[in-house]
DNA sequence: ACCTGTGAAGATTTTCACAGCA
DNA sequence: TGCTGTGAAAATCTTCACAGGT
């Protein structure tokens, strides 16, 4: 058995230690699965199985689950209530992470009172704002404070994940507080490029860059679709679907 | 000049063939930056200069670029306004892109109301939900229908893409009417896995997984950490960053 | 007989480094 | 000289295919 970016054996650090970034980003679908899975009462659940319900390659979630160790039993499958555990461990969930979340515009309030952050052992534990009509109103039973709070309020409440969802000009600025409060790991929604220090991971959920993709997608199909009839835009094309002089 | 994937040579086609999918992710981003670019007033901007303004390597946005052609000038760098030109071609954004909004809960209204799609070429043409409540109230303007009618008001109103905010269990359900209904690109919000036909595109929006892929890395960086201190959770650990038996 | 775990091959993406043009 | 465009190398990720338990 060649354990394959790990160095060390067994323990909490092997299991935290050089998971490839796309494996863990699939970690998480699948423990969702899994939850549906021991809800329904499954004891157990094939690796074909799993990749079916989460549409991934069977063999790329066997080796995903490889890198969190072997809980799998060979022809039988995975026990559904150990691997929820194992993964639980590995993603970090078995600890509270308290998320501060800043700006409460029109995503902002969305999130905050997005059920399936608190469901999931993620509570939101701040808010905050600059606006002055905002600050002092409560959002789910949460107070919203200035910004100018966040220090304290962070270190207060063991705040280990910031949310950003400020206008674009005011992220760095909220950022660079929140890094000051020793935040270590921040979701951006602010189209907006993040400078943080090495030992900050910022993750970029941008939705106008979502839509440009499938706007991409649109057009390709759209070229694809006309290489059928032999006509884009009332423009004839060839068959390699270029534009016929 | 050997172009890489490219088949053809120049035209619609070229530009749309074969863009790898990780670039096409960046070229939206380098394109905001541009705009505010042309904004400030810059003619021309450099492949350092604005790799260093989103967060990219150099080499690599040179390469992004090359897959749509070669509008950069040696020694100078970029027509700030050229590239944009070519970046909105290349992305479908001179064509308008009419969205389609299921689900009209915390999230949907929170989309519904952002003003970066709107803005961005990316008209919320529709918004539907099945709850009674909801359908017939309007929200920025815009009708709440049932989603009985997305057959009829996608089609009348020539909606490209559908975003998908219902939850989990529902969505597969919309999904399908968007399809049947002619929609061929979806964004996808729900926690569920929707199972289409090949020609159509999904993306996927996870905001409690990107939460636990977050939640990894702070426990890794705990553990980091804690190499340096010696004391994981109160538990001393060696060297290689294991628990000590 | 069945299904996991994983070497090895293949595909994709990133980065380097430099030729070549303005 | 300065910066683009791009082969080639390196790194990363995916998929195949099968050895090896149960």
């Amino acid at each position: 058995m060649t354990k394959p970016p790990h160095a060390g054996s067994e323990g909490a650090a092997a299991r935290l230690r050089s998971i490839p970034e796309a494996s863990v980003a699939r970690l998480a679908v699948y423990l969702r699965k899994l939850g549906e899975l021991a809800e329904e009462g499954a004891d157990t659940v094939s690796s074909d199985e799993l990749a079916a319900a989460t549409g991934v390659n069977p063999a790329k979630l066997r080796k995903d689950l490889s890198y969190i160790g072997s809980y799998g039993i060979r022809g039988v499958g995975y026990e559904v209530a150990a691997l929820v555990h194992q993964l639980e461990r590995t993603l970090g969930l078995n600890h509270r992470q308290a998320v501060a979340l800043v700006g409460i515009g029109n995503l902002g309030h969305a999130l905050a009172g997005y059920s399936g952050f608190g469901g999931r052992g993620f509570p939101v534990a701040a808010l905050f704002d600059v606006d002055p009509d905002l600050v002092g109103i409560h959002i789910n039973g949460i107070l919203v404070e200035h910004i100018r709070e966040i220090p304290r309020v962070c270190a207060e409440r063991g705040v280990t994940i910031g949310m950003i969802a400020t206008p674009a000009q005011g992220a760095q600025a909220v950022c660079d507080l929140l890094v000051d409060a020793g935040v270590r790991c921040i979701l951006n929604f602010a189209p907006a490029v993040l400078q943080v220090p090495d030992e900050v991971e910022v993750r970029k959920v941008d939705l106008a860059v979502e839509l440009q993709i499938l706007a991409f997608h649109v057009a390709r199909k759209h070229v694809a679709a006309a290489e059928q009839t032999g006509v884009v835009n009332g423009h004839p094309v060839n068959g390699a679907g270029r534009l016929v002089p």
